[in-house]
DNA sequence: CATGTCACG
DNA sequence: ACGTACGTGACATGA
């Protein structure tokens, strides 16, 4: 207790100081608290212990007692925090109705924005990259495997070996890191006024949860698990016997040996490819592969989604928390993770059935705000192409603009397949598209596929100097920015080997619009959170898709609140063209949507 | 634990 | 003469 009041005096006087906190779980919401740890500076940490249970283990300050004690200081945002993923101590204290505030420095993230290449951000990786320093691993104090301990049951002289070497090494990073980032005006600011302030907003979205229908979800395994056995008797009877269907391997032996079958593609690995397109190309003159891609359709739904997002519903809220993953993707995206509720499936009426069971609370509706083709504006702008400009300026739908252009049409008289095909060249561009992608994308010839580009960039010449120029700089400098200054290393930009080279030149001209994108509605999220909390609004924001937001809104706020958001969207930047927000709003995700 | 496949933007 | 559209995460199989 002594000790406890000794340190609190020691943080409440630091300029800064590192916080960890340890706990039964590695999932923040079902996390139970048993320590938390802090340094004031290098070499000086200590470790609180309250929730160590085992048997024998010695009397402790009560949690009760401790956080009572540290409450203030944590919710203090003028007494600054440094710590490592400091989303989840956020998450972790929300639990017992602690807003941790004056998060001003994360590791994590200070190591993501400098080089959000380098794959790993976790803090073992980060101690022996920049200190040189070996760190305890949890493993080695906790076991592996199915007899591993959580760290209520880890003897506290251990545990505190540990917990006080997380806060140390997190502090001496942060002496590492910050003056590299500090040294990047453009850098600083993305980490202070952009993923800093994210923290607590992602927190807050992964507390609150998605409510699903585990009842129609149930109903749809069913109804799914009937069909999927009708295929798989159709399939085996088609293939001359049983087999498993869910084996690449055991097709492929299927259709190519015992069927002969052409081989249309090689996996990777030399394989003879069973996947979709390939399929589909096969099922035009036989039936077996059409049986195979409805059966692999349906038991995709089946496993990833109406079989295992129940199981994934919290016991305590009802509710599912997936973890978005702040410092993953190289671009600047988000993740989603346990469960990824950034892929649920949209594209197929069966797939879309998923989405009716994400559902509003009684007497809320569901709320789904998306930018409208917002890589394409960031591309007209970062271009400033007269003629896409224009497009967007006028409202234009850009795909039959596009084809119009292209086909040297007037936009009435384009075809649909004129515009697919317009699209398809829309994408080809984001992705830094070869004449051969388009081509396989649409099944045309590679010399008809370089036609159409040369075309497109006849028209769109601002385009096609924006692509030169940015692979020049690429090349050049060795890594790519977005509009904010996030910064994107090519470390094989100018590889020897041409497939390695060509990959970093794709990733060039793509991160700059995948990346800006990314900035943009990570803005958008942050001006939300505040007007939520500003006007003390009853909304919750619930999910992130890349383009688009999610919320569950009372049915009272629901008409002023579609406006507010869809102009604060829209508002993030003045960008040379105007950012479109889609809304729309029903009882479930599925009718948002539509 | 790598591989192939497929769900999303 | 290369080998190919960008970014993710999860599942089942099979060594």
């Amino acid at each position: 207790m002594r000790a406890l009041d000794a340190w609190l005096k020691r943080l409440v006087d630091a300029p800064l100081f590192a916080f960890d906190t340890e706990t039964t779980s590695l999932d923040a919401v079902s996390a139970e608290l048993v320590g938390v740890s802090f340094a004031v500076q290098p070499g000086e940490a200590a470790y609180v212990p309250f929730g160590h249970n085992y048997i024998n283990a010695p009397q402790q300050l009560t949690r009760e007692l401790v956080l009572a004690k540290l409450s203030a200081l944590l919710e203090d945002p003028t007494r600054q925090k440094v710590g490592q993923n400091l989303k989840y101590d956020h998450c972790v204290l929300a639990g017992y109705d602690i807003e941790l505030r004056g998060i001003v420095f994360d590791t994590m993230l200070e190591s993501y924005v400098l080089d959000s290449v380098a794959n790993r951000h976790d803090m073992d990786t980060l101690a022996l990259k920049y200190l040189g320093h070996k760190t305890i691993t949890f493993e080695e104090i906790a076991g592996k495997g199915k007899s591993q301990l959580t760290f209520n049951q880890i003897d506290i002289d251990e545990a505190a070996q540990y917990a006080a070497e997380d806060a140390d090494i997190t502090l001496r990073l942060h002496h590492a890191l910050w003056p590299k980032l500090k040294a990047e005006p453009m850098l600083r600011d993305l980490f202070a006024k952009i993923e800093i302030p994210l923290v607590p907003v992602l927190s807050r979205i992964e507390r609150r949860g998605v409510n699903i229908d585990t009842k129609m979800l149930a109903q749809q395994s069913g109804e799914l698990k009937n069909k999927i056995a009708t295929l798989e008797k159709q399939i085996h009877a088609a293939a001359g016997g049983p087999f498993n269907i869910a084996s690449p391997k055991q097709i492929q032996e299927v259709l190519y040996d015992r069927l002969k079958l052409p081989v249309l593609r090689k996996t990777p690995k030399g394989q003879p490819s069973t996947a979709e397109n390939v399929l589909q190309e096969l099922a035009v003159d036989y039936d077996l592969p059409q049986l195979i891609l409805e059966h692999r359709a349906l038991s995709k739904l089946k496993s990833t989604y109406t079989d295992k997002l129940p199981d994934m519903v919290n016991p305590k809220t009802g509710r599912v928390h997936t973890s978005y993953h702040q410092a993953v993707a190289a671009t600047g995206r988000l993740s989603s993770a346990d469960p990824n509720l950034q892929n649920i499936p949209v594209r197929t009426a069966e797939g879309r059935r998923i989405r009716e069971a994400f559902v509003a609370e009684p007497g809320d509706v569901i709320l789904s705000a998306d930018y409208s083709q917002i890589e394409l504006r960031i591309m007209a702008h970062l271009s400033q192409d007269p003629g896409l400009l224009q497009a967007f300026d006028e409202g234009a739908d850009i795909h039959r603009a596009t084809a119009a252009e292209v086909f040297g049409l007037p936009p009435k008289d384009v075809t649909d397949e004129q515009r697919r095909h317009a699209k398809a060249i829309n994408f080809g561009l984001i992705y830094g598209m070869s004449a051969f992608g388009l081509a396989r994308q649409l099944r045309i010839d590679r010399s008809a596929a370089q036609e159409y580009v040369n075309l497109y960039f006849a028209r769109y010449p601002g385009v096609k100097h924006f692509m030169d120029e940015t692979r020049a700089r690429a090349h050049e400098r060795g890594y790519v920015e977005t509009i904010f200054g996030r910064r994107l290393y090519l470390p094989e930009i100018n590889a020897s080997n041409h497939a390695r080279r060509q990959y970093a030149e794709r990733t060039a001209i793509n991160a700059p619009m995948q990346g800006t994108a990314a900035d943009l509605i990570k803005i958008a999220m942050l001006m939300i959170d505040d007007w939520i909390r500003e006007d003390k609004k009853a909304l919750r924001m619930i999910m992130q898709v890349h383009d688009e937001l999610v919320f569950e809104v009372p049915e009272s706020e629901l008409e002023q609140a579609g406006g507010a958001i869809a102009e604060l969207m829209s508002g993030v930047a003045q960008l040379t063209v105007p950012l479109v927000v889609d809304v729309g709003s029903g009882a479930n995700w599925a009718q948002a949507h539509a």
